[in-house]
DNA sequence: TTAAATGCAAAATCTTTGCAGGCCA
DNA sequence: TGGCCTGCAAAGATTTTGCATTTAA
């Protein structure tokens, strides 16, 4: 298959890949392309439908592969929320999110907003914590 | 089935459970139990294989009902991990999760360990914020 | 050229649901 | 006694796996 990447638009991408000896395919760029481009945390089915509509034949089997390639480059972090589902996020600034208790929306939370919470890395007896993850609760503009 | 409750010892689960119009059962105290024993966050499966040594004959279909409606109820908290599965924590009182990445063990960290947290409570742009879900990531003292 | 990735479908998991019979209130 | 709850099994949903074919490097 012809690449489209022919001008390097997709090169921090292609560097993230082989760095982790992976091979750049139009399947996997696709998938990122999609996650970059959306607010939304999607599900893996959700990506596939997406990703269809300009790769019609990739299967949903390849969007979970690539989903995997793509979490273990460290481009894409895995979601799993309350209701068990699994759902993905492209957004690799560092930052919380916020899930509305009524509709189930998740929202973006930008790290700063959060005041400084670098307090929680370190050691503790028993645990040293090299990260966090933190979900918000509560209500969005919609259901408040 | 004869109730071992005659001392009255599982008032609490008794009573919650009529404040939300359900019906005091033996396999639902058996579950809440075992909740309540272990500092471990189980998966569904793991608590039938537990129960399942008091209880013989209770089936899976009846541990997932059986968590739903304790989870309804408030007594019983549904965790979900990055990787996708669901655990169930009996532990009522605040605290956050510690989840080791190495041997996926997750350990219970008091609230008070964490300092006030509680300036991520109120009013931000867009959302209202009830509550949070904190989950620390890094080794535990085995995998360290 | 060749090892890795894809597409497809089957399999494996995990969770929910429907129903006949049993049990709590 | 009446209606909720259980056990069972089948269905549903989600994710993984195996393999022949295709493709990136």
């Amino acid at each position: 298959m012809i690449s489209s990447d022919v001008l390097g638009e997709h090169t921090p991408l292609r560097e993230a890949l082989e760095q982790h000896g992976y091979r750049f395919t139009d399947q996997r760029r696709a998938v990122y392309d999609y996650l970059l481009s959306t607010d939304c945390h999607p599900t893996a089915e959700t990506v596939h439908q997406s990703v269809r509509e300009s790769l019609p034949t990739i299967s949903l089997g390849t969007v979970y592969k690539s989903l995997e390639t793509l979490v273990d480059c460290g481009l894409v972090m895995k979601l799993s929320h309350a209701d068990g589902s699994s759902r993905y996020d492209g957004n690799t600034a560092h930052h919380h999110h916020a899930r509305c208790l009524r509709c189930g929306a998740v929202l973006d939370v930008p790290a700063d907003e959060t005041g400084d919470l670098s307090g929680l890395l370190g050691d503790r007896p028993g645990f040293t914590t090299t990260g966090f993850r933190l979900e918000l609760t509560g209500y969005c503009a919609d259901c408040a």
